[in-house]
DNA sequence: TAAAGTACTTCATCTGTTGAAGTAAATATA
DNA sequence: TATATTTACTTCAACAGATGAAGTACTTTA
Protein backbone atom coordinates (compact mmCIF):
# COMPACT_ATOMS: atom_id res chain seq x y z
CA UNK A 1 0.00 0.00 0.00
CA UNK A 2 1.24 3.25 -0.79
CA UNK A 3 1.21 5.69 1.65
CA UNK A 4 1.50 9.98 1.93
CA UNK A 5 4.37 10.82 3.26
CA UNK A 6 4.52 13.96 6.03
CA UNK A 7 6.63 15.59 3.69
CA UNK A 8 4.53 15.67 0.47
CA UNK A 9 0.98 16.73 2.57
CA UNK A 10 2.95 19.12 4.85
CA UNK A 11 2.21 22.42 2.92
CA UNK A 12 -1.63 21.44 2.02
CA UNK A 13 -2.22 20.28 5.83
CA UNK A 14 -3.68 23.91 6.35
CA UNK A 15 -5.26 23.80 2.78
CA UNK A 16 -7.66 20.95 3.52
CA UNK A 17 -8.56 22.21 6.71
CA UNK A 18 -9.64 25.65 5.39
CA UNK A 19 -11.57 23.79 2.38
CA UNK A 20 -13.91 22.43 4.77
CA UNK A 21 -14.27 25.77 6.86
CA UNK A 22 -14.79 27.55 3.61
CA UNK A 23 -18.49 25.76 3.77
CA UNK A 24 -19.33 26.19 7.43
CA UNK A 25 -17.54 26.64 10.94
CA UNK A 26 -16.05 22.97 11.84
CA UNK A 27 -14.28 21.58 14.80
CA UNK A 28 -11.22 19.25 15.13
CA UNK A 29 -12.41 15.91 15.54
CA UNK A 30 -15.43 16.52 12.82
CA UNK A 31 -12.57 17.86 10.49
CA UNK A 32 -10.64 14.77 10.93
CA UNK A 33 -13.39 12.32 10.07
CA UNK A 34 -14.33 14.83 6.88
CA UNK A 35 -10.93 14.48 5.59
CA UNK A 36 -11.40 10.76 5.97
CA UNK A 37 -14.42 10.61 4.26
CA UNK A 38 -12.94 12.96 1.59
CA UNK A 39 -10.11 10.98 0.68
CA UNK A 40 -11.87 7.52 0.89
CA UNK A 41 -9.37 6.93 3.69
CA UNK A 42 -6.56 7.47 2.10
CA UNK A 43 -5.29 10.14 4.49
CA UNK A 44 -6.04 10.32 7.67
CA UNK A 45 -4.41 13.67 9.73
CA UNK A 46 -2.82 13.03 12.47
CA UNK A 47 -4.61 14.64 16.29
CA UNK A 48 -1.56 16.82 16.35
CA UNK A 49 -0.64 17.71 13.14
CA UNK A 50 -4.87 18.92 13.20
CA UNK A 51 -4.60 20.76 16.09
CA UNK A 52 -1.12 22.43 15.80
CA UNK A 53 -2.47 23.84 12.41
CA UNK A 54 -5.68 25.42 14.40
CA UNK A 55 -3.08 27.09 16.65
CA UNK A 56 -0.79 28.34 14.03
CA UNK A 57 -3.46 29.27 11.90
CA UNK A 58 -5.14 31.48 14.64
CA UNK A 59 -2.17 33.39 15.25
CA UNK A 60 -1.64 33.98 11.25
CA UNK A 61 -5.55 35.24 11.44
CA UNK A 62 -7.05 32.25 9.27
CA UNK A 63 -9.38 31.20 11.62
CA UNK A 64 -11.06 32.31 14.62
CA UNK A 65 -12.42 30.29 17.83
CA UNK A 66 -15.51 29.81 19.52
CA UNK A 67 -16.56 27.62 21.71
CA UNK A 68 -19.87 25.52 22.20
CA UNK A 69 -20.76 23.83 25.24
CA UNK A 70 -23.19 21.33 23.73
CA UNK A 71 -25.13 20.75 20.51
CA UNK A 72 -28.42 22.32 19.13
CA UNK A 73 -30.19 19.05 20.61
CA UNK A 74 -28.13 19.26 23.65
CA UNK A 75 -26.15 16.64 22.99
CA UNK A 76 -22.15 16.19 22.30
CA UNK A 77 -19.17 17.48 24.63
CA UNK A 78 -17.74 20.71 24.30
CA UNK A 79 -15.89 21.72 21.22
CA UNK A 80 -13.65 24.53 20.19
CA UNK A 81 -15.33 25.45 16.64
CA UNK A 82 -13.01 27.62 13.64
CA UNK A 83 -14.30 29.63 11.30
CA UNK A 84 -12.57 30.69 8.33
CA UNK A 85 -12.07 34.68 8.18
CA UNK A 86 -11.10 36.58 4.48
CA UNK A 87 -7.62 36.64 5.32
CA UNK A 88 -7.93 32.45 5.41
CA UNK A 89 -10.00 32.75 1.79
CA UNK A 90 -7.54 34.52 0.67
CA UNK A 91 -4.52 32.23 1.73
CA UNK A 92 -6.49 29.27 0.21
CA UNK A 93 -7.40 30.73 -2.82
CA UNK A 94 -3.57 31.61 -3.22
CA UNK A 95 -3.05 27.71 -2.22
CA UNK A 96 -4.77 26.76 -4.86
CA UNK A 97 -3.11 28.46 -6.99
CA UNK A 98 0.43 27.51 -6.00
CA UNK A 99 -1.14 23.72 -6.11
CA UNK A 100 -1.49 24.18 -9.86
CA UNK A 101 1.63 25.55 -10.81
CA UNK A 102 3.30 22.22 -7.97
CA UNK A 103 1.35 19.67 -10.12
CA UNK A 104 2.99 20.99 -13.36
CA UNK A 105 6.55 21.28 -11.62
CA UNK A 106 6.62 18.19 -10.08
CA UNK A 107 5.08 16.43 -12.94
CA UNK A 108 7.85 17.01 -15.21
CA UNK A 109 9.53 14.81 -12.92
CA UNK A 110 7.63 11.77 -12.66
CA UNK A 111 8.11 8.88 -15.11
CA UNK A 112 4.97 7.53 -16.93
CA UNK B 1 3.68 35.72 -9.21
CA UNK B 2 3.14 32.28 -7.49
CA UNK B 3 5.59 30.90 -5.87
CA UNK B 4 6.79 26.53 -4.64
CA UNK B 5 6.47 26.36 -0.69
CA UNK B 6 9.51 24.86 0.46
CA UNK B 7 6.78 22.85 2.29
CA UNK B 8 5.14 21.62 -0.32
CA UNK B 9 7.97 20.76 -2.15
CA UNK B 10 9.93 19.22 0.57
CA UNK B 11 9.09 15.90 -0.45
CA UNK B 12 10.08 15.73 -3.62
CA UNK B 13 13.27 17.29 -3.98
CA UNK B 14 14.66 13.81 -3.55
CA UNK B 15 12.77 12.71 -6.57
CA UNK B 16 13.53 15.25 -8.89
CA UNK B 17 17.49 14.80 -8.42
CA UNK B 18 16.50 11.16 -8.80
CA UNK B 19 14.96 11.48 -11.78
CA UNK B 20 17.85 13.27 -13.52
CA UNK B 21 20.07 10.71 -12.03
CA UNK B 22 18.29 7.97 -13.75
CA UNK B 23 19.75 9.38 -17.16
CA UNK B 24 23.63 9.95 -16.31
CA UNK B 25 25.22 10.54 -13.59
CA UNK B 26 25.63 14.34 -12.66
CA UNK B 27 26.43 16.34 -10.34
CA UNK B 28 25.32 19.43 -8.25
CA UNK B 29 25.97 22.51 -10.66
CA UNK B 30 24.45 20.63 -13.13
CA UNK B 31 21.39 19.34 -11.45
CA UNK B 32 20.56 22.33 -10.11
CA UNK B 33 20.49 23.85 -13.71
CA UNK B 34 18.71 21.09 -15.32
CA UNK B 35 15.73 21.60 -12.85
CA UNK B 36 15.56 25.24 -13.64
CA UNK B 37 15.32 24.52 -17.34
CA UNK B 38 13.27 21.64 -17.13
CA UNK B 39 10.57 23.66 -15.74
CA UNK B 40 10.65 26.64 -17.43
CA UNK B 41 12.38 28.53 -14.17
CA UNK B 42 9.43 28.05 -12.22
CA UNK B 43 11.48 26.05 -9.48
CA UNK B 44 15.09 26.78 -8.42
CA UNK B 45 16.39 24.58 -5.86
CA UNK B 46 18.74 25.96 -3.16
CA UNK B 47 22.36 25.15 -3.06
CA UNK B 48 22.07 24.13 0.29
CA UNK B 49 18.78 22.16 -0.18
CA UNK B 50 20.43 20.07 -2.88
CA UNK B 51 24.01 19.25 -1.17
CA UNK B 52 22.08 18.23 1.80
CA UNK B 53 19.97 16.27 -0.16
CA UNK B 54 23.45 14.40 -1.59
CA UNK B 55 24.68 14.09 1.89
CA UNK B 56 20.88 12.60 2.71
CA UNK B 57 20.79 10.28 -0.34
CA UNK B 58 24.18 8.75 -0.34
CA UNK B 59 23.51 8.17 3.46
CA UNK B 60 20.53 6.23 2.43
CA UNK B 61 22.23 4.06 -0.26
CA UNK B 62 20.02 6.05 -2.85
CA UNK B 63 22.69 7.65 -4.66
CA UNK B 64 26.53 7.08 -5.04
CA UNK B 65 29.31 9.56 -4.92
CA UNK B 66 32.65 10.16 -7.53
CA UNK B 67 34.99 12.24 -7.84
CA UNK B 68 36.28 14.24 -11.68
CA UNK B 69 38.76 16.14 -11.74
CA UNK B 70 38.41 17.39 -15.03
CA UNK B 71 35.83 16.99 -17.76
CA UNK B 72 36.31 14.72 -21.01
CA UNK B 73 37.66 17.90 -23.02
CA UNK B 74 40.17 18.75 -20.02
CA UNK B 75 38.24 21.63 -18.71
CA UNK B 76 35.87 22.85 -15.38
CA UNK B 77 36.67 22.50 -11.95
CA UNK B 78 37.09 19.03 -9.76
CA UNK B 79 33.35 17.73 -9.62
CA UNK B 80 31.47 15.28 -7.37
CA UNK B 81 29.21 13.17 -9.41
CA UNK B 82 26.73 11.19 -8.08
CA UNK B 83 24.94 7.70 -9.46
CA UNK B 84 21.65 6.57 -8.69
CA UNK B 85 21.67 2.85 -7.08
CA UNK B 86 19.36 -0.20 -7.26
CA UNK B 87 17.92 0.90 -4.40
CA UNK B 88 17.66 5.02 -5.49
CA UNK B 89 15.44 3.39 -8.43
CA UNK B 90 13.11 1.49 -6.27
CA UNK B 91 12.81 4.67 -4.14
CA UNK B 92 11.73 6.68 -7.17
CA UNK B 93 9.71 4.28 -8.16
CA UNK B 94 7.90 4.49 -4.68
CA UNK B 95 7.38 8.13 -4.76
CA UNK B 96 5.85 8.05 -8.35
CA UNK B 97 3.46 6.11 -7.17
CA UNK B 98 3.05 7.93 -3.95
CA UNK B 99 2.69 11.30 -6.23
CA UNK B 100 -0.14 9.85 -8.36
CA UNK B 101 -1.51 9.31 -4.90
CA UNK B 102 -1.02 12.60 -3.50
CA UNK B 103 -2.75 14.42 -6.39
CA UNK B 104 -5.81 12.62 -6.05
CA UNK B 105 -6.32 13.93 -2.64
CA UNK B 106 -4.94 16.83 -2.56
CA UNK B 107 -7.35 17.77 -5.51
CA UNK B 108 -10.22 17.56 -3.61
CA UNK B 109 -9.95 20.34 -1.43
CA UNK B 110 -8.73 22.21 -4.59
CA UNK B 111 -11.62 24.74 -5.62
CA UNK B 112 -12.08 24.36 -9.70
C1' DT C 1 -20.45 -1.04 34.68
C1' DA C 2 -17.05 -1.30 31.36
C1' DA C 3 -15.61 -0.19 26.84
C1' DA C 4 -15.51 2.74 23.12
C1' DG C 5 -15.96 7.12 21.22
C1' DT C 6 -15.50 12.11 21.51
C1' DA C 7 -12.57 16.12 22.06
C1' DC C 8 -9.01 17.75 22.99
C1' DT C 9 -3.84 19.40 25.37
C1' DT C 10 1.16 19.38 26.38
C1' DC C 11 5.68 18.46 25.26
C1' DA C 12 9.87 16.91 23.50
C1' DT C 13 11.91 15.30 19.31
C1' DC C 14 12.84 14.85 14.44
C1' DT C 15 13.70 16.12 9.67
C1' DG C 16 14.28 18.81 5.56
C1' DT C 17 14.91 23.55 4.23
C1' DT C 18 17.21 27.64 4.48
C1' DG C 19 20.16 31.99 5.01
C1' DA C 20 24.54 33.54 5.83
C1' DA C 21 29.02 33.13 5.09
C1' DG C 22 33.09 31.36 3.23
C1' DT C 23 36.46 28.99 -0.10
C1' DA C 24 38.68 28.54 -4.38
C1' DA C 25 39.44 27.34 -9.08
C1' DA C 26 38.06 28.30 -14.02
C1' DT C 27 36.50 31.20 -17.50
C1' DA C 28 34.91 35.46 -19.68
C1' DT C 29 35.38 40.33 -20.33
C1' DA C 30 37.58 44.90 -20.47
C1' DT D 1 46.72 41.49 -17.86
C1' DA D 2 43.51 42.72 -14.27
C1' DT D 3 38.87 42.14 -12.91
C1' DA D 4 34.36 40.20 -12.85
C1' DT D 5 31.63 36.38 -13.30
C1' DT D 6 30.74 31.68 -13.24
C1' DT D 7 31.52 27.25 -11.53
C1' DA D 8 31.42 24.10 -7.61
C1' DC D 9 31.02 23.41 -3.69
C1' DT D 10 31.17 23.37 2.26
C1' DT D 11 29.91 24.49 7.08
C1' DC D 12 26.79 25.80 10.44
C1' DA D 13 23.15 27.48 13.09
C1' DA D 14 18.21 28.37 13.00
C1' DC D 15 13.50 27.42 11.84
C1' DA D 16 8.97 25.37 11.11
C1' DG D 17 5.74 21.79 10.61
C1' DA D 18 4.86 16.94 11.71
C1' DT D 19 4.73 13.52 15.02
C1' DG D 20 4.77 10.03 18.95
C1' DA D 21 3.84 9.51 23.59
C1' DA D 22 1.22 10.49 27.17
C1' DG D 23 -2.43 12.42 29.60
C1' DT D 24 -7.25 14.35 30.67
C1' DA D 25 -12.06 14.05 30.87
C1' DC D 26 -16.61 13.83 29.39
C1' DT D 27 -20.30 11.16 26.64
C1' DT D 28 -22.42 7.37 24.50
C1' DT D 29 -23.04 2.51 23.65
C1' DA D 30 -22.99 -2.36 24.81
Amino acid sequence: MVEISSDVIRGYNDTMILSILLLEPSYGYEISKQIKTITDGKYIIKETTLYSAFTRMEKNGFIESFTVEKDMEGNGKKRTYYRITEEGRKYYESKCEEWELTKDVVQKFIRR
